[in-house]
RNA sequence: GGAGAGGUGACCGAGUGGCUUAAGGUGCACGCCUGGAAAGCGUGUGUACGAGAGUACCGUGAGUUCGAAUCUCACCCUCUCCGCCA
């Protein structure tokens, strides 16, 4: 959420940025309408409750003296019965507005970064690097379903039987190789990156989806529990930079950094037809998450150490990718820069989003009122939160069985997975 | 699910209708003291909206009242005991 008096005073510079991720801009001459009708209701509503609260301290005063004092009260306290009627009536009409507002604040999305490409869409990402060589083979690599139906490690019919179409189910390797994954990342934020791990609820509430940003917009891609305010987490980034809403935190405890392995859930409104085939989408998946809280001037370094973080995986794991910047048209909602680590799939022989890595600036803390004090200052000021996966272990998983693929169709074992990994059981 | 206790500021904690403008403490900031620090002493310390005057906020929502942290009702959450349960 962008704050109300920065969109007033700043409304064409809003306008054109929301443009310029190719939204529609009503909502911002919507918004200029309704906020006059609230500042002018709000002008009159509090000058009544001003007379109210000035006339009760007299009252007060009165009932305290003489009989006649007491007497004197008591057109006074008639006259403010009126007075309290007209605040109740325009006290609702206000209720309406002040609904209305939000919801228009809550739709718009956050300033994409100055840095941020121009673009409409995904093809007009910027590459920022590539690492690693491709892997050569001297056989046609298969893609990942392929092996996994050869090797009778991926069942996606009992999976659809269970559940139906975009789940899973992971049998012996491919499970196994899952939870190594899971561990090895966790083991390395923790040990190396100086992440705190944490393990949150996969449900939460509509308070903390909407904090984060997926409520009220997003609803339709997320699963809710019948007759249940509670969510189906689409990332650990939701209960996870939920832990400080609510709450101010002392700079010196900043950046605070955390980890979290948890299953995602996803409804996929709206991707009918795509990447039918294989891990790729799923309505569940297993994700590594990280999670920074940082001052705002050190938010956009955090970013790209952030990016590091999710980097390192893959460079351990010796898998090739490459970093794009995400153009104002490709960008989320909540965000106002975004890099996407893309791994090489070469049974796919594309690059496929593996990590997504993005500063919110203080658009999710203002939502959560997630603020820090500044060391030898009185005022709080609202934190900025970060997120990346680090990374998305389905994906991961997809990826080294398709890199790590042999001849005879058996996946060979990362080096760094081995210590994770007991073969001879199944 | 049943019975009971509770939810107050960054934190702890007092407060049962109007000098509450939320006591007191902790923490934090500034000053005094000190070679420097600690301790001690003093002063100051919530958030949001608003140009400002001001208004709102004591778990959430409704209600009673001229006036609610305080009274009434509903709900949520936490703790203790009982029941059930992985």
């Amino acid at each position: 959420m962008l704050e109300l008096r920065f969109i007033r005073e700043n409304i064409d510079l809003v306008k054109e940025k929301t443009a310029r991720r190719g939204m529609e801009t009503t909502l911002l001459d919507e918004f200029s309408r309704v906020d006059k009708q609230r500042l002018a209701l709000l002008a009159k509503v509090e000058g009544l409750k001003n007379k109210r609260n000035t006339a009760s301290a007299e009252i007060a005063v009165l009932k305290r003296g003489s009989q006649s004092d007491r007497d004197k009260a008591e057109p006074l306290i008639g006259e403010m019965r009126e007075t309290s009627q007209q605040i109740k009536e325009l006290d609702l009409q206000l209720d309406d507005i002040q609904e209305k507002l939000q919801r228009i604040v809550m739709a718009i999305p956050n300033l994409c970064n100055d840095d941020v490409p121009v673009g409409q869409d995904e093809s007009e990402n910027i590459e920022v690097k590539t690492w690693g060589e491709k892997p050569s083979f001297s056989f046609k690599p298969k893609t990942h379903w392929e092996l996994a139906e050869e090797q009778d490690i991926v069942d996606f019919e009992t999976a659809a039987k269970l559940s139906g179409a975009r789940f899973a189910l992971l049998k012996g390797f491919a499970s196994k190789l899952d939870r190594a994954l899971t561990n090895f990342m966790l083991d390395l934020h923790t040990e190396k990156h100086g992440y705190t791990e944490v393990l949150p609820p996969f449900l939460v509430n509509s308070a903390s989806m909407t904090a984060t940003g997926q409520l009220p917009k997003f609803e339709e891609d997320l699963f809710r529990i019948k007759d249940w305010d509670l969510y189906l987490i689409p990332t650990a980034e939701v209960p996870v930079t939920n832990i400080h809403r609510d709450e101010t935190l002392n700079e010196s405890d900043l950046p605070i950094k955390y980890t979290a392995f948890t299953p995602c859930f996803r409804s996929e409104a709206g991707s009918h037809g795509r990447d039918t085939r294989g891990l790729i989408r799923q309505h569940q998946f297993n994700k590594v998450e990280l999670v920074k809280f940082t001052t705002p001037e050190t938010s956009f370094d955090e970013l790209e150490n952030l990016l590091q973080d999710a980097e390192t995986v893959l460079q351990m794991l010796n898998l090739p990718y490459r970093v794009v910047t995400l153009c104002s048209g490709d960008l989320g909602f909540s965000a106002t820069k975004t890099y996407d680590i893309e791994v090489w799939l070469p049974g796919q022989n594309c690059y496929r989003e593996i990590s997504s890595c993005s500063n919110f600036l203080d658009f999710q803390a203002r939502r959560g009122r997630i603020r820090y004090r500044p060391q030898g200052q009185k005022k709080s000021r609202l934190v900025h939160t970060l997120n990346g996966s680090g990374l998305a272990v389905g994906r991961t998983l997809l990826a080294i069985m398709e890199n790590y693929q042999q001849e005879d169709g058996t996946i060979r074992l990362p080096e760094v997975l081995k210590p994770y990994f007991k073969p001879r059981f199944h």
